[in-house]
DNA sequence: ACCCGTAATTTTGTATGCAATATGCTGGAA
DNA sequence: TTCCAGCATATTGCATACAAAATTACGGGT
């Protein structure tokens, strides 16, 4: 069962996200809990959980505001997780099973079916896209590398990302998860690092690209 | 002023790195309220940031324990404070500005001096040790940086680990820090990211030697 | 008009009570 | 004995009420 704390927090994520609470607002409890219509408790809790995320600030003076994204912030966002991810990478491949990739290979199997539908089924592909590097991961077998990158992934951004995706962009993105399901098969740590770096770093350039000189807040009201 | 909430945070960490909340042991928010002279309220608060730290873990249904930390564990943490750290220095070489290097090196002629004394004033060296590296990830200019990071310096451990040092040790970790500054100096990122990284692999090995075959949590009751 | 102190308001922190859920226990049937 | 049902207990989730703190508004003094 969820609880009313996880809706509380999807809620307002969601809300700061789709920019309904824009960055820099200061968030009151008390109207939350109104709009969520559940008491402050839940609240609370769902906002110290985005608090450890960095979706919300806390002055000094246990106010809350909306956190204010920078493109600065993007990149820095994109970097870590470029480090981590491709840190991920190299663990997993270190410690590759033959079971995990064969989920692996059968993951992206499905990817490839979702891009060449007409049209691509963008659902489909996250959530593919989702689980493969999940998957890796969880391979990688280390908590604390999971709960940190766990922090770092604004999923939305993915998905805001990936709706401007090009068909071209899908295809590159399936033929690099080739790539690395190739150095997963050779164990070579070092090789699925690079690849994955080079992943991100993509991804993080598609959306630059896209979004230049808009803040990212704006983003979801284009 | 520090709020119930903060104390409690502050009490039970310690009760988990001192050993008295065992690892693997159930947390009862209500045996903890009276423990702590407070109520159930600001203690949900305290275990949702534990959590997020990872010293507490959550069942399934809601039932929070004492991580249990096994020394690959441990290994996994100073890995990836390795990585972290050496990407803040990197990115802090690339922004030195002057007025920071003049900071740091009058931090480190403290650590020295902290060092040089009979007995050597390890309360001193953590103090100037910590803001050493507090003042590098702040000139990293990285917000998301220092919130990753926050999460994974167990500051106790670092303690634990430096009262086992010997006198070489201060001394090493003092000139390593003196490497850093001129890596710093020239603005050269690649240099101050690899002393960086052997900073730290020096001292979770020095950590590993120290407790091999040790369970993290019996270290403080040496 | 401007500044500063004080009162009113807003907002957050904490305590308490009750409801929901999980866990453990007891007793009876196979 | 072993297993399961049903009840009792333990524990957490949520709502509400009140206290503490911060912010804002106001008014008098200069």
């Amino acid at each position: 069962m969820t609880t009313a704390s996880d809706r509380a927090y999807a809620t307002i994520r969601e809300m700061i996200l789709s920019g309904k609470l824009a960055p820099g607002a200061q968030i009151i409890e008390s109207s939350l809990a109104e709009e969520c219509g559940v008491s402050r408790t839940p609240i609370r809790d769902a906002l110290r959980r985005l608090e450890a995320e960095l979706m919300v600030r806390r002055t000094d003076h246990q106010r809350s505001f909306v956190s204010e994204w920078s493109l600065d912030d993007m990149a820095d966002a994109f970097e870590l997780r470029a480090i981590l991810e491709g840190h991920a990478a190299k663990r997993a491949a270190e410690r590759m099973t033959d079971a995990v990739l064969t989920k692996l290979t059968q993951c992206n199997l499905g990817l490839r079916s979702a891009i060449q539908q007409t049209p691509p089924d963008i659902e489909g592909f996250l959530d593919g896209n989702r689980e493969f590097h999940s998957t890796i991961l969880e391979a990688a077998g280390s908590n604390r590398l999971a709960a940190l990158l766990g922090s770092l992934i604004e999923q939305p951004v993915v998905w805001l990302t990936a709706q401007q995706y090009g068909p071209e962009a899908f295809e590159c993105s399936y033929s690099e998860h080739e790539d690395l399901l190739a150095a997963f098969e050779r164990r070579d740590g070092h090789w699925a690092e690079a690849i994955m770096q080079g992943h991100i770093r993509r991804a993080y350039h598609s959306y630059s690209d896209a979004h230049k000189g808009i803040a990212p807040h704006q983003v979801a009201a284009q």
